[in-house]
DNA sequence: CGTGAACTTGATGTAGATCAAACCCCGTGG
DNA sequence: CCACGGGGTTTGATCTACATCAAGTTCACG
């Protein structure tokens, strides 16, 4: 099911991707922690890459209770925008988002492409402000985790300390890459690399490594990798042609991830 | 006296452009944290842009005894190199490094460049190995600050863990607005933005903002901002030419910020 | 089923890479 | 003290990967 284009409702899309186990529960800002019992990191396909990660199941409760619940999000709809004062992080349950930053002279970078259990928002911790838009690239649910909660959880709880810190180390080496592939890489090269990207993501996550849906358009995966849309375009088509990958669309087929990673 | 070019020592070079109140004291490893009554936070003018950033004084105090000393690494060495086993951040107190990321290709890049109270290694916590090389651009001193022990202090110092949490916050936002840069700007605006940004980190630290000595080569800039050295140069005699810097060599002097800032 | 957005493909233009050569320091050793 | 050598830098000539412009096609959604 998994690959096949062409659902006609987003949010289910969303949620059979995912596989959420309860339906999404919006919450109100001002909602007690207390009531948000069906929020629950311990049922959460994603806690083993997530905030949770390498947590006993005590201190995942602990973590439940720092949660201040879910929010959905609408496709295109944002979940913060630069400029918006930091308050929470987010981590994805499901669907996925875009972040955005914006150059004074008003030109738009797309900085990274997030999927469920990663984290968002943690540029807005240094100035107490976003400094990127949080854009969701389908229906899309996350978690809220008021930052100065999860501080103060963090004093608690060494193995969550530790998980925050790497989460924010791992966003710290995933942008050095990419200023790499930025700075060096070749068109083609820079695509390969950001299928080889998304295929072991998928893999991590549980799903085909080879066969996926491309939630964003050509215009962001350019502007992810500083090429236009076209050269994107052009680079699949060419790939396909290859025999290295099927295209249809947004729904892909990667036919030989070494010679992909070849390039 | 900063700004001038032709010192015979680097060394001493180091010394009066940082003004360090001590000369360097290289410690053992083994060296117990008690002895290293020398390294004092309190002391250095660095403290405000540093780890020990909005501490009280006591809090200052505790940092120094987990601080395990200093290390001197000459021009061209490397303080550690990736695939190095992560076991301590570095904070610059004199000279200045840059970060070099590897691809598996081979290709180099240039991710950072990091001066006096700038932390370095930062990228090591996700995976507990480094994933740069870091090296000295002119002989420099750097307080070694093992992270187990400023992982416990941060349990303790509710300020220690929140300037921590920004100093990687800022990491992140720094190389969100490096990947626009590479991603979207020409040449001479990657230069000119790179001039601002290395005139802006001066006059952070009580230096002049116009007029400096750069201390990396031109390969380097180029490498850091995705176009070939010769690039640069062009850019800078061009830049030059229109009045808005006068450059000779290594010593720079911007004569127009604004200007510079319109490209 | 119609319509606009997203995508593909082609033709042409250009910023910056690459190749090449000379120059300028700056440290070294005679 | 000066000649020497080598890394760093400048500047010029040429080349090319990718941007830009343009037109048509497909697709997804209302």
């Amino acid at each position: 099911m998994y690959g096949m284009p062409g659902k006609a409702n987003p949010a289910s899309d969303a949620a059979d991707t995912f596989a959420s186990p309860e339906p999404p529960r919006p919450v109100a800002a001002s909602r007690p922690a207390a009531a948000n019992a069906g929020a629950r990191c311990a049922n959460c396909m994603m806690r083993h890459i997530c905030m949770a990660a390498s947590l006993e199941a005590d201190d995942v409760e602990q973590l439940d209770r720092v949660m201040q619940g879910w929010r959905t999000v609408r496709q295109g709809e944002k979940l913060f925008r630069a400029g918006d004062p930091f308050r929470s992080l987010y981590a994805v349950r499901a669907g996925s988002f875009k972040t955005v930053v914006t150059s004074e002279r008003g030109k738009e970078h797309i900085s990274g492409f997030y999927m469920a259990g990663d984290a968002i928002g943690m540029d807005g911790i240094c100035e107490e402000t976003h400094t990127s838009d949080a854009i969701a690239l389908e229906d899309s649910v996350v978690c809220v985790i008021p930052y100065h909660l999860l501080e103060a959880l963090c004093r608690e709880l060494k193995p969550l300390q530790r998980q925050f810190h790497k989460m924010l180390s791992a966003e710290i080496v995933r942008e050095a890459n990419q200023m790499m592939l930025l700075g060096n890489m070749s068109a083609e090269q820079r695509v390969a690399t950001f299928l080889l990207s998304i295929s072991a993501r998928h893999r991590e996550r549980g799903y085909s490594a080879t066969s996926f849906v491309l939630r964003m358009t050509r215009e962001d995966i350019g502007s992810y990798l500083g090429v236009t849309l076209e050269t994107v375009s052009r680079t699949l088509s060419k790939f396909q042609q290859e025999g290295l990958l099927a295209v249809q669309g947004k729904s892909l087929d990667l036919l030989n991830l070494d010679a992909l990673d070849a390039r």
